[in-house]
RNA sequence: GCGGGCGUGGCGAAACUGGCAGACGCGCAGGAUUUAGGUUCCUGUUCCUCGGAGUGUGGGUUCGAGUCCCACCGCCCGCACCA
């Protein structure tokens, strides 16, 4: 099949091929004729309320904001899994339309990042000009299947005019802080007030104006939402950068390029996301998402309620995170990460050859070691003890590495006969595991053992709720207390009171690395004067655009090397480092940063874009964005009504996104408190893989299928199921399927598979099916032989009409809650009813076509034209179905008897309850099977079926 | 281990609040068209011993269970010594 389907002269027609057959090549004539006519006509363009994109006319009309996840534009292309949530959402976007509503529906790049920058370090060719290459080559894609994009409000992150507001939101972060009492980001103009005023003691307690500006500076530093940490970061020599725990792979390497990662204290950028943990949790009740989405959110973000307990000792004070602050009479030792900062100071010179050698052994075990090892309990024993608060009672502290620096405070108290791993702990080392709860009898009887709270015969931990027993001092009695919610609430209060500790909400969640040591990113506006303070440039020197150099890799260094010091490509262009500006003092000269955002930032707020893609004043309109974006007449707080993309995003892109978006909120740039309303997470497009003796794949379009077994060369491979891709060598190039069906059978296929959230395998045989369909639709309605419409075509009756009000009501619904597959089976009911009729009555065309529109639009588009229609198909009216179409006059309804189905009655739709049964009764087949007995019950489901106990 | 989800024909899957299990597609079988293959069209297609059996297994609730409840088995995704 040649690309522009004609015909090679010398190749004369199959005899039996009609001329105008709707084959593959029939459709992609078809298909790139109506994508030139939709550009032509401008016909997918959306309207804004106001400013250059306006109209106001739309400002009573209802909206629908419709978004995918936008692509990277990898040099590969588009894969498989993008055509799948590409076309769901254009499909619903059609329908959206038809229904009358002001669609915005558009499609951008999230261009910035690694694989364009090393291919530019590899061949020298900037990466702003593969990037063009690649976003032109999957504009062509995304065009060839038809997705009903706005052109114009298509946006690259790279492209200065968009990012110049990814800076312009950092400044605003960067100049923003968070006020915990209020729970909202505040301009941080308004904290130099409060403290200027006094409303708000300085951290010393001097008077404001009392500090130095660079003491002033410090401060407010200490406060923003954006701030530069000394803390401990994710330093990959291998790829010369920091990368941000989330990038972090579990077996402590890094998510892009594989390279060992280490734990180091640098100078960096971080976003104070954790002062958004509790809002970002909660404000996941306002949100349809699903709960697996829901659920990672949560567990990512880590909120455990519990108290923070102070714990003197030789070296100071430690303070331990617990959840289990009932159990504080049971705590027998303590244990701290080999990191924690107190550990010398308690170190007794006796154990200090076992600390420090514990220590070694500690950092030098790596990441992929610490998983693949069982579970084990080491330690070492400090030498020092400590003064349970509770008790007064002398408890020694230990070193042990499940014990982690980065949760909580890095040091807990042990409760081993409460906790499990403390119980281990305690047994490892033969530690005290003193009973402070009487477990109830059939936890001992589960175990086979006698009840008693000699824990030397217990063989785990308890934990639940008991009987407190040994729980009281002179002023906090739980003995005989029950539930452990009690327990918590008692001793907080005691701790509180005795001013040994405080009831406290601990995360997982930590702040955001924010910065990386590379060339290929949104440059920070920012500025350092002579006493190393940051100032952001002014709006109006926005964007900074990337300096030109043709040296684009920082430096890397040897994998392993875990001392070396990231130096980023800026650093190297000395002319643009340096700078003199005037920021307000008169000129001066600065020093500007030579970081780099990450990848993430770019995708924080590209759906406000979209909705105001040309507007140079703001970063958004806020008329367009309250159109668009913002509170809804149903009661929905706002954002995007329909997101759809990738579960890989769950917690990275998702967070930080929603990070950014309350931000803006709080600060009165949007009005939504969330971005993305609804959230819906296709599934994986799976292909077969078959790997040979030794592991590797072959190229799975060469293996044959002998009887159920598959040989590649003529050896034998083995079989299995993974993503479609290049390293498995599987992947279908949606391009491919454009050219041999037309891209309206792919867009079918995809959504036929199954549900949009069900990972399915593609099966390349069975694109066949959605053609044969389509084909059936064309010929019902065209000449073959002239391609004009048919003259022979049936008249509607009465049954064809009830059929299509019944399709139209089901398809109506399928498409509104994405439920695609049974859309598609449904139309192909109809039109084999219609195919058995001989061809699609007249009156019945229009309506056929209108409900084909969104799923296969340049067919629909096509027919609809043959029809004698001269407008396009995208706003004709989504037909309705006349309810009282719906339901027959007699139905068939089946009759069981003790729950088997025995016959099948005809009676009346609206029959009573009586009627049904007296019908059923008479059946002689139900009488068979009854045998002439008299039956005991009969249950009648009006309009369904009649049920008969015999 | 914890959290989320899922088990239905040869395959992808339908069955929305408990009410005719297997819609629709692939494949397969038979037939028509064709010199033939391919294409297209028509008919059939859950399984077997033709009376039944049947939605991972075993219980339960119910007039009635793929759907609800309990236990178990298996698979997928996420997190993982999180105090």
């Amino acid at each position: 099949m040649n690309a522009t389907g004609e015909q090679p002269p010398s190749e004369p027609q199959q005899n039996d091929q009609q001329a105008f057959r709707y084959t593959g090549a029939l459709a992609q004539q078809i298909e790139l004729r109506w994508q030139d006519w939709w550009d032509e006509h401008h016909t997918f363009e959306t309207p804004n309320p106001a400013g250059p994109l306006g109209d106001p006319t739309v400002r009573e009309q209802a909206k629908l904001f419709v978004l995918d996840m936008f692509p990277y534009p990898s040099g590969a292309g588009l894969h498989m899994g993008h055509p799948l949530g590409f076309t769901a959402t254009d499909i619903f976007a059609r329908y959206h339309r038809m229904t009358g509503k002001n669609v915005l529906y558009t499609m951008g790049f999230d261009a910035f990042g690694l694989p364009a920058e090393q291919y530019a370090v590899q061949t020298g060719q900037h990466p702003a000009i593969t990037t063009d290459q690649n976003i032109a080559n999957i504009r062509a894609q995304l065009r060839r299947l038809g997705l009903s994009h706005d052109p114009r409000r298509s946006i690259s992150t790279t492209d200065p005019d968009y990012y110049r507001w990814t800076q312009w939101i950092f400044t605003q972060i960067f100049n923003s802080w968070y006020d915990a009492d209020r729970k909202v980001a505040r301009p941080i103009a308004e904290l130099v007030d409060e403290f200027r005023s006094g409303v708000r003691p300085t951290p010393d307690g001097r008077p404001w104006a009392d500090l130095s500006p660079s003491q002033q500076a410090d401060v407010l530093d200490d406060h923003r939402l954006a701030y530069i940490s000394e803390a401990p970061v994710n330093w990959c020599p291998g790829l010369g950068t920091v990368v941000a725990n989330e990038e972090v792979t579990a077996d402590g390497r890094s998510d892009r390029g594989n390279f060992p990662v280490f734990k180091r204290n640098m100078r960096q950028w971080m976003m104070r996301i954790t002062a958004y943990a509790d809002r970002l949790v909660d404000d996941l009740d306002l949100l349809d998402w699903t709960d697996s989405i829901k659920a990672m959110q949560r567990n990512w973000i880590g909120r455990s309620e519990g108290a923070r307990v102070h714990f003197s000792s030789p070296a100071g004070t430690i303070t331990v995170f617990t959840t289990r602050p009932d159990t504080l009479f049971g705590a027998s030792f303590m244990v701290l990460a080999p990191e924690h900062p107190l550990v010398d100071a308690l170190t007794t010179p006796d154990q200090a050859a076992t600390v420090a050698e514990y220590r070694r052994q500690a950092s030098a075990k790596s990441d992929i070691a610490r998983q693949v090892e069982d579970k084990t309990k080491t330690g070492a024993f400090t030498g020092s003890y400590a003064t349970n608060p509770i008790n007064g009672e002398q408890i020694p502290v230990w070193i042990a590495d499940y014990v982690l620096m980065g949760y909580g405070t890095g040091a807990i108290m042990a409760v081993p006969c409460g906790d499990e791993r403390d119980f281990e702990f305690a047994r490892q080392f033969g530690l005290p595991i003193p009973a402070i709860q009487q477990p109830p009898a059939s936890w001992f009887a589960g175990h086979g053992i006698d009840p008693s709270l000699d824990t030397s015969t217990w063989p785990q931990a308890f934990v639940g709720d008991a009987a407190y027993v040994n729980s009281a001092n002179g002023t906090l009695d739980l003995n005989g207390i029950v539930d452990v919610a009690t327990g918590k609430r008692r001793t907080n209060e005691w701790l509180e009171a005795n001013g040994c500790g405080e009831a406290t909400v601990n995360y997982k969640l930590r702040d955001w690395l924010f910065s990386r040591q590379r060339y290929w990113g949104e440059p920070f506006p920012v500025v350092y004067d002579e006493s190393g303070h940051a100032h952001t440039l002014p709006d109006e020197l926005l964007p900074l655009e990337l300096p030109p150099t043709d040296s684009f890799s920082p430096r890397t260094f040897d994998p392993d090397d875990a001392m070396s010091n990231p130096e980023s490509p800026l650093d190297r262009l000395t002319e643009w480092v340096w700078v003199e500006l005037d920021l307000g003092d008169g000129p001066r000269r600065y020093r500007r940063d030579t970081n780099v955002m990450p990848q993430w930032a770019g995708s924080c707020w590209y759906e406000l874009r979209y909705c105001d893609p040309t507007n140079d004043q703001a970063f958004i309109d806020p008329e367009v964005e309250r159109y668009w974006m913002g509170p809804q007449p149903d009661g929905r707080t706002g954002g995007v009504d329909l997101y759809v993309g990738g579960v890989e995003h769950a917690v990275l892109h998702l967070l930080y996104a929603r990070f950014w978006h309350k931000v803006l909120f709080d600060l009165g740039h949007v009005s939504s408190p969330e971005p993305y309303h609804r959230l819906f997470n296709q599934g994986y497009i799976l292909a077969a893989a078959f790997q040979d003796e030794r592991g590797m794949y072959v190229d799975a379009f060469g293996v044959e299928e002998r009887d159920g077994k598959h040989f590649f060369e003529g050896r034998p491979v083995t079989r299995e199921y993974g993503k479609m891709g290049k390293s498995l060598k599987n992947a279908v190039a949606p391009d491919e399927v454009c050219a041999d069906y037309g891209a309206d059978t792919l867009r079918l296929y995809l959504m036929s598979m199954g549900p949009l959230d069900a990972s399915r395998p593609w099966e390349s045989k069975d694109v066949v099916g959605m053609l044969r369909f389509l084909q059936r639709v064309w010929r019902n309605l065209v000449d073959e032989d002239t391609g004009a419409l048919r003259t022979d075509l049936p008249v509607l009756d009465d049954a064809t009409e009830r059929v299509l009000h019944r399709t139209i009501d089901g398809v109506r619904n399928d498409l509104e809650n994405l439920r695609f597959n049974t859309a598609i089976a449904k139309l192909i009911e109809l039109n084999n009813h219609l195919t058995k009729l001989g061809g699609c009555p007249r009156e019945a065309a229009d309506r056929l076509v209108l409900m084909l529109a969104p799923l296969a639009p340049h067919l629909a588009e096509e027919l609809w034209h043959l029809l004698g229609h001269t407008d396009t198909v995208t706003y004709q009216q989504f037909p309705v179905a006349d309810p009282t179409l719906l339901v027959d006059d007699t139905i068939e309804v089946p009759v069981q008897v003790n729950g088997k189905v025995r016959s099948r009655i005809m009676v009346a739709a609206d029959a009573d309850q009586a009627t049904m049964e007296a019908t059923a009764l008479a059946d002689p087949k139900v009488q068979a099977a009854l045998g002439g007995n008299a039956p005991k019950k009969v249950i009648v489901v009006p309009g369904r079926m009649v049920n008969i106990v015999g």
